[in-house]
DNA sequence: AACAAGACCTGCATGC
DNA sequence: TGCATGCAGGTCTTGT
C-alpha cells in the first residue's frame, strides 16, 4: 500500500491532532499485527504525551515524553482515521488511541502486514527495522552520487534495486516504475550500469515524483486514505503504473505500456522510451 | 553475500 | 449465485 508519499500524507494528517496530546487510553483489539505487539503495549503508552509525529522512509515515529518512541508501519493496507470522521469501530480497527482532548484515532489494517513497536529513543538507530535504511530520498544527502554508490556492483535490475530500502529508503513499486519512466531508463537494466549522469537523472526523477505525489496527498488506489478520510489524487498523474497496453504518454509507439514481473512484483514501462 | 522466490493476510475483480 | 484464481502500494525469511 503506502509508499513514502502516502506515509508522509498520513504523518501530516496525524501531526496536528497528536502533537502535544496525552494518550489517555490505548486499546489493542488483538495481540498482534504482522508481529506480536510489545508486552504491555497499551500500558506503556497510556499517560504518555506525544512530543511529535515524524517519518523515516515508510515508518511513522512518535517520540513520547518517557523517551520511548512508538514506531508504526502501515504495511500494505494500514490506515489511520481521526475522529470525528466516522467513528464507529470498524472491522480491522486493531489499535485505538484515545487522546486527552477527547479525540480518537483508529489504526485499521485488513491484511495485517503493518506493525507497531516501542523502542527507547537512544536505541532507535539500531532498531532492526531502521538500522539498515538507506538515504532519505528527499534529503540533500540523496543525490546522483549517493544513488550511484548504492547501486555500485549490484547485479540485480535497477527496478529491483530501487525497491531495496538499503539503497534508497521509501521508494516502493509505484514510484520506482514512475521514476524510471521519467528518467528514461529501462527497469530491466542492470543496476550497476546506472552511474554518473544516469544516476543523477534517476535521483532527480525520484525526488520529483515523490514531491509531486506528496503535494497531491499521495495515491489512493485500494487502501490509502488520509487520516481525515480524504483521498489522495496522485494516481491520476501516473504515466505507467497500472497502464498496461495504454499509449505511452512520452512517445507514439504502437504497443503501449508493457507489464512484466521482476522479483515477483509487477513492473510497468515503455520499452521504446526507456532504455 | 547477493539474489529470487516464498511467506505472511484479507479483500476484491475476474472468469467459469 | 457460487466458487476458484489471481492480484494488490511491503518486507522478513528461506533457499539457491
Amino acid at each position: 500500500m503506502p509508499e513514502l508519499p502516502e506515509v508522509e500524507t498520513v504523518r501530516r494528517g496525524l501531526e496536528p491532532a497528536m502533537t502535544g496530546r496525552r494518550l489517555t487510553r490505548v486499546v489493542a483489539r488483538r495481540p498482534d499485527l504482522r508481529f506480536p505487539l510489545p508486552d504491555g503495549f497499551g500500558q506503556r503508552l497510556t499517560g504518555r504525551r506525544i512530543k511529535s509525529v515524524e517519518r523515516r522512509a515508510k515508518f511513522l515515529l512518535l517520540p513520547l515524553d518517557n523517551d520511548d518512541v512508538l514506531i508504526a508501519h502501515l504495511g500494505m493496507s494500514g490506515s489511520f482515521r481521526l475522529s470525528p470522521a466516522s467513528f464507529a469501530t470498524e472491522k480491522h480497527d486493531h489499535v485505538i488511541f484515545c487522546l486527552d482532548d477527547g479525540g480518537e484515532i483508529h489504526f485499521n489494517d485488513p491484511r495485517r502486514f503493518g506493525f507497531m513497536d516501542l523502542c527507547p529513543a537512544s536505541d532507535l538507530a539500531g532498531h532492526p527495522m531502521l538500522a539498515k535504511l538507506g538515504p532519505e530520498p528527499l534529503s540533500d544527502a540523496f543525490d546522483g552520487a549517493a544513488l550511484a554508490a548504492g547501486l555500485k556492483g549490484k547485479k540485480t535490475s535497477i527496478k529491483a534495486a530501487l525497491l531495496d530500502q538499503r539503497v534508497v529508503a521509501g521508494v516502493g513499486n509505484i514510484y520506482a516504475c514512475e521514476a524510471l519512466f521519467r528518467a528514461g531508463l529501462s527497469p530491466r537494466r542492470s543496476a550497476h550500469t546506472v552511474q554518473g549522469g544516469r544516476a543523477a537523472k534517476v535521483a532527480q526523477a525520484i525526488k520529483a515524483v515523490l514531491g509531486e505525489a506528496i503535494r497531491s496527498g499521495g495515491s489512493s488506489l485500494r487502501d490509502h486514505i488520509r487520516p481525515d478520510g480524504e483521498l489522495g489524487y496522485f494516481q491520476h498523474a501516473f504515466d505507467v503504473y497500472g497502464k498496461t497496453g495504454q499509449p505511452c504518454p512520452g512517445c507514439d509507439c504502437a504497443d503501449g505500456i508493457r507489464q512484466i514481473v521482476q522479483s515477483g512484483r509487477s513492473t510497468f514501462y515503455c520499452p521504446r522510451r526507456q532504455r
